[in-house]
DNA sequence: ATAAACTCTATAGCAACTATAGAGTCAATC
DNA sequence: GATTGACTCTATAGTTGCTATAGAGTTTAT
């Protein structure tokens, strides 16, 4: 059994990431030594790397908590979690397209100003005021 | 002179987001009627719209409020807003390639489950529990 | 006995809002 | 003139996933 500061160097999350996940419910309340340590075993290593992972590809607290929970019914279908993945891949896709347009904006808005102009003549601060076109 | 509700419509900004850019001060303190409703102009319309078109390029609240005020010195040069933007612009990339990342190991993990088994025998929950390799 | 290193709980902060509660204002109707 | 309804006011809490702090207790070493 290992305490809060060894699993968070063998797994490498704080440890005031590991409380706030038990606060979360994505870890049980662990053991407690008799001076109120919280004790860990292997499993609760094993269970926080998987949800390293998971944020790693910036699965939400609720998803994992949902992954988890099927991960503990193993008659349940896979259905659930691909539902899930299909949705949270077309969300990542859909931030992507949103970030990609505004790269362009932005690329378009900086190309207004050179150097060495003084503000007043500024295309870039002089788009920004004016009344955005039609978005055609 | 026009009520916050109205200034609401006019520039399609919520009433709470309003009085949240003024407790930031991105807008000046409005004047307020006898019964200390606040009151605004057409200058407060077009510094909002130009607000909300910053907001639209996600940039941040302390950057716009670094606009406005160069906006409002006419003597400066463009040195400092284009700084700014660039490195917004850098950053908005920094986070496309990142999510572009993130897609493809989406996508790959999901392959990794077909529909119709269960939870035992599911790639993709096997996949987030293995140890992340290296990531070569 | 004392210090260092660790842990505990509870709380506040981040970003940019959104939502709510409880009270006050204003214009119109009965 | 009392009441309704729409509007506004301030202050506060919630969102997300942590991070940072304060103040206290525990363990280990000297
Ligand atoms: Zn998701
Ligand atoms: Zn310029
Ligand atoms: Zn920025
Ligand atoms: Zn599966």
């Amino acid at each position: 059994m290992m305490k809060i500061g060894e699993l968070s160097k063998v797994t490498g999350c704080s440890v005031q990431t590991i409380r706030h996940y038990e606060k979360e419910h994505l870890i049980a309340s662990a053991e407690r030594s008799e001076g109120n340590f919280r004790l860990y075993d292997e499993a609760a290593v094993e269970q926080l790397l998987f949800i390293k992972q998971c944020r790693s590809l910036d699965l939400s607290l609720p998803e994992i908590r949902q992954l988890l929970a099927l991960n503990r019914s193993p008659g349940a279908q896979c259905d659930d979690v691909n539902r899930m993945m299909d949705k949270h891949i077309e969300q990542v896709e859909a931030r992507i397209q949103e970030l990609t347009k505004l790269n362009e904006q932005l690329g378009m808005l900086r190309r207004s100003c050179s150097n060495r102009r003084t503000v007043e003549q500024c295309g870039i601060l002089r788009n920004l005021s004016a009344t955005p076109a039609s978005s055609g």
